[in-house]
Formats: C-alpha cells, sequence, structure tokens
DNA sequence: CACCGGATTGGCT
DNA sequence: GCCAATCCGGTGT
C-alpha cells in the first residue's frame, strides 16, 4: 500500500475544519528503524487559536510548548497528556495561525506485529489504535518528536491513498473530554467514519 | 456494561 | 498547587 506524501497545500490551508475531514480516510505513516507501521484516519478533531478556549494556543498564547503550533502548517505538534499519554497533531495553517488537529484513532493497516508489540497485545482489537493515546503508541509517536517535518517522509507522514469520505459517511460531534472549555466545548469540531469500529463509542 | 478511581508528569498561575 | 485534548483495571449490576 503505497500513496502519495501530502504536500504544503494540503496542511497550509486556513480552514483547519476543512483539513480536519479531509485527513478522514487518509494514512498515518511512521518508520521507525526501518519498521514501517500505518493506520487509516477515523476520527479527528479541530483544535483553533485564538478564540477556541480549548486549544492549548488559545488567545494565541504562545509558549515553549506551544509555540510549535503557530509555525506553518505540515508538521507534527505532540504533547504530554495526563503525564503519560503522547497525543498526536497536525498542525495546519500558514505560520503565525496556531491551527491543528488531533488524531484520535487509526484502523491498523501495517506493521501490524510490531504495532502489538508496541501495546503489549496478542490480538488485533479496537484497542489496538482507538484513543489518541493509544495510537500514538501503537505507532510509535512521542513527545520529543515535536515539530517533526511531515513533509520529508522521513519518520512521520501521511499519505493520500485513493479513499475519499462521502459526507453521508461522515459523523459530527462535540469534541472529548474539553468539558473545561466553556462555550468552545459545544462547537462540533469531532468528525469520524460512521459506522467504523475503529472509533469510540 | 456502567461507573469510578488511580496513574504520573509537566505546564502554567 | 492544581489540573489536564486519557487509559485501564476493578467493582457492582
Amino acid at each position: 500500500m503505497e500513496g502519495r506524501i501530502l504536500t504544503e497545500d494540503f496542511y497550509r490551508s486556513e480552514d483547519v475544519l476543512q483539513v480536519a475531514r479531509a485527513l478522514l480516510g487518509k494514512l498515518l505513516v511512521t518508520k521507525m528503524d526501518g519498521v514501517r507501521t500505518s493506520g487509516i484516519i477515523t476520527e479527528v478533531e479541530a483544535y483553533r487559536a485564538p478564540d477556541d478556549r480549548a486549544c492549548h494556543a488559545y488567545g494565541n498564547r504562545c509558549t515553549a510548548r506551544t509555540e510549535v503550533m503557530f509555525r506553518a502548517g505540515g508538521c507534527a505538534y505532540i504533547y504530554l497528556c495526563y503525564g503519560m499519554h503522547h497525543l498526536f497533531n497536525v498542525v495546519t495553517g500558514p505560520e503565525g495561525m496556531a491551527h491543528a488537529v488531533l488524531v484520535r484513532a487509526v484502523e491498523p493497516l501495517e506493521g501490524v506485529e510490531e504495532m502489538l508489540r508496541r501495546r503489549g497485545k496478542k490480538k488485533v482489537q479496537p484497542q489496538l489504535t482507538t484513543g489518541p493515546g493509544v495510537l500514538s503508541q501503537a505507532l510509535g509517536l512521542h513527545k520529543d518528536m515535536s515539530g517533526e517535518n511531515l513533509l520529508s517522509g522521513e519518520r512521520v507522514w501521511i499519505e493520500d491513498i485513493g479513499r475519499k469520505i462521502t459526507e453521508h459517511e461522515m459523523g459530527v460531534s462535540p469534541r472529548i473530554g474539553v468539558d473545561y472549555a466553556g462555550e468552545s466545548a459545544l462547537w462540533p469540531w469531532r468528525f469520524f467514519i460512521r459506522g467504523s469500529k475503529w472509533v469510540k463509542r
């Protein structure tokens, strides 16, 4: 399964909601120590400074951690959540706009043995790659890779494998786990492939 | 199956 | 010091 690596044009759109929807059905790929692992993106959420209270860069607050989000689209923002989970985001938009898409789940495709090993599992089940923390673990994504370039095809990138998700196949809901964010918590910025077993219900 | 608490670290006030 | 874009295992129904 070889697709075309997504380029700048895809990531630098100013419309992060559009990019989030377009990421469904794309293939998230990592290559670590020569081992390729990948999964089809089934669930995402958009985050958008400055107006979105759930976004780490709310109010365009730029810190050592969030600085990556202000870069031009096409790099990874990976941060530590609850002290132990590494959450992978795609930075989008032009330089200076802190927009990002959190990848919440994938359907495993390549390197399943390696993903099972990294997760300490024996069987391929939804819990292997469904959930933002576990998918990062399965693909070997770590916060130390925050800022990694997604355009060069070195360690982590995203491919178009010709899969199109129609409006009918797409589910929409408010984002998960952002209750603290006031009104922003209600915005319908989570997108997923309806009926996929690789999406938590 | 629903509910609940503990894990564990670092970012920010 | 407080709490977070989560996960897992235990308990009770």
